[in-house]
DNA sequence: GCCGTTTTCGGCCCGACTGTTTTCAGTCG
């Protein structure tokens, strides 16, 4: 996709540009590359349509940036930044990920120690080569060593959200091919993890080699690493591996179970197998040479006695134990998962996304959030936009969120008088400064249908501190929701420091909702603590933290989540309807 | 470098935190 090729070099070029200390240049490349990311046409045909003047109506794109676009259309390249590049040979897409390492310390680590890459990097500061430089010292260069082990631990995995659109589409094109008769995810894209090694794909068929070539032959394969009769690897554009492996229909159930996992739930499924004198693998259920089952999961776990246990849950983390006690007909069985389709409503979407910050339309914008969320399904969407404390994200100051709820009562009465059966709630995001007091007054607060509250600021605090800060804040009666209550960034940063239990126990004492947050990069509670916080019969609520109108979908993330922290329909307050979730909200 | 108007150039994302250079640059959200 060009649009995506574009906006790396122009992240980059904002890189470089910044390395150089040059202002506000930056700023416009990086929108430049967000409006190419976030556009639905590509920017090829835009301009073989239109030309440079079509190019000129995409947002954030000016002259300068237009005629870059044209250069390598046409050239596959653009000067500017093959010059850069020369001067400056670094791999900064992965220093820049180094939690600390910013353009400036990239340039100078460059200059003064030939820094590159990330190997570089580690060489040097293990050689204590950094701190004695000018403008660094011996703390900088414990946080870049602690950072690139930050970066180790997750290396070569992927965020699922990150895996799964391409791998949805790859999906659809194999189900659709008249060979393929069964197919589905898996691994740990079937178990739905938050970050994925590579994706497997199964597929049951009679004609294995003509599915194998057409999966071979798929758009965005950069590289394909082995072509069997029924195997094939290939390692995709966007840097994943993806596995495809065809079977015959009558091993399909059993090679799903097998090569979804995880490999600690199937050592104890092929224990069982074998206390019941069976023998368990990709290829069956047998009892001697006969095959007993295999062609479906359902007939698999059937046969070893069990009931089917759904694979968000099949980590051996008491999956077994509760499904075998579910065989006895003894309690707890296994959870009766919520479903994917059982959300009814989103309340965690900013209104105010980068792509139209600066420009007057966001109540036209809170129109078109809402048309979406008709489209997937919902019965609600909330609008919870920053408030005034997060100034870059241009929160909102009292004022202003009147202003705002103002602006919404007239769009829903405009969307009634249409018929539409959307209603859109109004709440916001506050920030919980570092006493846990709210930056918005309490009577503005009131006014609202609902308040998310959620730390985004000194974020080192320690245990003691954070968990009283929290604690606090839920304790105010106008914050319904704490958003991504731990604040961890998947591969990027810790959790804060603080006493989940007792987070946990003033959650439950005030009836405080706790936010799954969805976005692929925090899926934040995640399932170990979804699983400690139905425990104590806390309500969560999944939510999107949409910043653009496609980010509605990151709910599948949120959803799936949530299921691997065994939660059930009851426990997700956004299965409820607008009526039931409003009467609960005031009930704090 | 882009945008929007004040239509020809000034404003753009800013406050907190961190570590270090003791008065502030770089990074983060």
């Amino acid at each position: 996709m060009v649009n995506q090729e574009l906006a790396k070099i122009f992240n980059e070029m904002a890189q470089f540009l910044e390395m150089d200390g040059v202002a506000f240049k930056p700023y416009a490349y990086q929108r430049a590359a967000l409006s190419l990311e976030t556009l639905n046409e590509d920017v090829g045909n835009i301009y073989r349509q239109g030309g440079i003047k079509a190019l000129l109506e995409i947002p954030g794109v000016g002259k300068a940036i237009a005629d870059h676009i044209e250069e390598y259309l046409k050239t596959g390249k653009i000067k500017h930044y093959e010059d850069y590049k020369k001067k400056l040979p670094l791999k900064i897409d992965e220093l820049i990920k180094v939690e600390g390492m910013g353009p400036k310390k990239i340039k100078t680590l460059y200059q003064k120690l030939g820094i590159k890459n990330l190997k570089d990097l580690e060489k040097a500061a293990k050689a204590h080569k950094i701190a004695p430089l000018f403008g660094f010292g011996e703390t900088t260069e414990k946080n870049i060593l602690q950072g690139l082990e930050f970066l180790k631990r997750d290396k070569g995995r992927f965020l699922l959200g990150y895996i799964m659109p391409t791998v949805t589409d790859i999906f659809e094109k194999l189900k659709n091919l008249k060979e393929v008769d069964q197919i589905s995810l898996a691994g740990s894209l079937r178990r739905k993890k938050e970050t994925i090694g590579d994706a497997d794909i199964l597929v049951a068929s009679k004609h294995p080699a003509k599915v194998m070539d057409f999966f071979v032959k798929l758009d965005g394969i950069e590289k394909i690493w082995g072509k069997g009769g029924t195997k094939a690897s290939v390692r995709m554009r966007e840097g994943f591996d993806v596995d495809l492996r065809v079977l015959p229909e009558k091993s399909y159930g059993s090679a799903l179970q097998y090569f979804t996992g995880s490999k600690e739930h199937n050592i104890i499924t092929r224990k069982i197998a074998i206390e019941k004198g069976l023998k368990l693998s990709e290829y069956g259920v047998f009892k001697g040479k006969k095959q007993i089952a295999g062609k479906t999961e359902e007939d698999v776990y059937k046969a070893i006695g069990l009931p089917f246990i759904e694979p968000e849950l099949r980590e051996n983390e008491g999956e077994i134990e509760a499904a075998l006690r579910q065989a006895q007909g003894k309690l707890p069985g296994l959870p009766k998962l919520v479903g994917y389709n059982e959300i009814k409503g989103d309340l965690h979407c900013h209104s105010k996304p980068d792509e139209v910050k600066h420009s007057k339309n966001l109540e036209n914008f809170i129109e078109e959030l809402a048309l979406s969320a008709i489209e997937i399904g919902y019965e609600y969407i909330g609008i919870s936009d920053h408030t005034k404390f997060l100034k870059i994200d241009d929160g909102l100051n009292e004022e202003q969120l009147l202003k705002q709820h103002e602006a919404i009562k007239k769009i829903n009465e405009k969307l009634k008088n249409e018929n539409s059966k959307i209603r859109i709630l109004h709440g916001c995001e506050a920030n919980i400064l570092n006493d846990g007091s709210i930056d918005i007054k309490d009577e503005v607060l009131e006014k609202l249908d609902y308040v998310i509250a959620g730390v985004h600021s000194s974020f080192k605090m320690s245990k003691q501190e954070m968990t009283q800060r929290l604690a606090v804040a839920m304790q105010n009666p106008n914050v319904d929701i704490i958003s991504h209550p731990t604040g961890r960034l998947i591969g990027r940063r810790e959790e804060y420091q603080m006493d989940f239990d007792k987070i946990l126990e003033i959650a439950k004492k005030t009836g405080t909702i706790l936010e799954i947050n969805a976005n692929p990069l925090r899926l934040d509670l995640n399932g170990f603590n979804i699983r400690r916080a139905k425990a104590q019969g806390i309500k969560m609520i999944i939510n999107t933290d949409s910043h653009q109108k496609d980010q509605l979908t990151f709910m599948e993330y949120g959803v799936a989540q949530a299921r691997r922290g065994w939660a059930e329909k009851g426990d997700i307050t956004n299965t409820l309807s607008a009526e039931e979730l409003l009467k609960s909200l005031k009930q704090k």
